[in-house]
DNA sequence: GCAAGATTGTCTGTGCACAGATTATTTACG
DNA sequence: CGTAAATAATCTGTGCACAGACAATCTTGC
């Protein structure tokens, strides 16, 4: 921890501010791993958030349709827990799949408390379009980083994810 | 993707999930950078916010004690952007600071729209215990990294803020 | 068989991040 | 000088994630 300076405000001047004020944040960022993990996550957020704007499903629906088709109906519960989403959140996001007509909420035959949602015959189209948009996706997410550095990425969230 | 799969319900039954259904999200992380970032990343900050639970400081506040700390005297403006805290939400952020009487809002001596957010001598006990509490908190956050995968996580963290 | 507890989907309220509008002040320009 | 544009702090409203409560239903222990 640095003494602190004397009561120096931001100088209107061009002087390269030698406190080093005006790169704060990369000094942190080196520092303190777990906000620049934060800081990195907002903006790809951001950037996965624009890419999605004009397309059809938001990044949860997308995953529930790809879950869906890779594994069968399931219940909301199931959903939830495996793409990690809050269930409160599942349900506001298989509504808006279904009023896309791109699922339906049928009742599971041997656990009437469940729902098991189902593929309609509509959603094929739109989730391979939905995945053919996941390459450019990825690149624009991840400009900065070269294909090896991304499965360095891969691999320390699959630890880090793996210990819950 | 995989062809959809027959209708076939969660069994009730012990069999081991061919459809790797209960192991999905393992799968999906490995695919998906993205995704597998974005859950990281909320597990990173519920470790966080359970370890700052008790403590007196939130962990914008702390910032902002730190960077006063360390470069002097700020505008909330630029303590905003070094930190990547927005400007409504450093207006709270230093409130509650002031409620504490660790920092002072002071007028900033040539440009009376900003303020001159300045440290009192309360502060600096409290930022050192602070300080003192983030080597526990980076151990518990990031228990199932090496120091070695800390530092490769923080460098592609950096590389991925440096072009915003 | 039955009472107690767990589970499923849903709803509500809280807190945070973000965009936009507002006011006061400073800077730029004709 | 004096008007227009930009900036600092603040406030408001929206959207999202999360915790907790709730009713309906299933499971378990006795």
């Amino acid at each position: 921890m640095a003494a602190p300076q004397p009561s120096r405000l931001t100088s209107p001047s061009r002087e390269p501010e030698a406190g080093g004020r005006d790169r704060y944040f990369s000094r942190l960022a080196q520092e303190r791993p777990d906000i620049a993990l934060c800081r990195a996550t907002t903006v790809v957020t951001r950037t996965l958030d624009e890419e999605l704007a004009g397309r059809q499903l938001t990044m949860a629906q997308h995953l529930v349709l790809k879950m869906l088709s890779d594994v069968g109906p399931c219940s909301q519960q199931e959903l939830s827990e495996q793409l990690r989403i809050d269930r409160s959140v599942m349900v506001g996001c298989i509504d808006g799949l279904e009023d896309s007509g791109l699922v339906r909420r049928e009742r599971h035959p041997r656990d009437r408390r469940a729902y098991a949602v189902t593929l309609t015959p509509e959603a094929g189209p739109v989730l391979e379009e939905a995945e053919s948009g996941v390459p450019h996706l990825l690149d624009r997410a991840f400009v900065a980083l070269t294909a090896a550095e991304r499965r360095t990425l891969t691999r320390l969230m699959g630890k880090i994810l793996d210990v819950h």
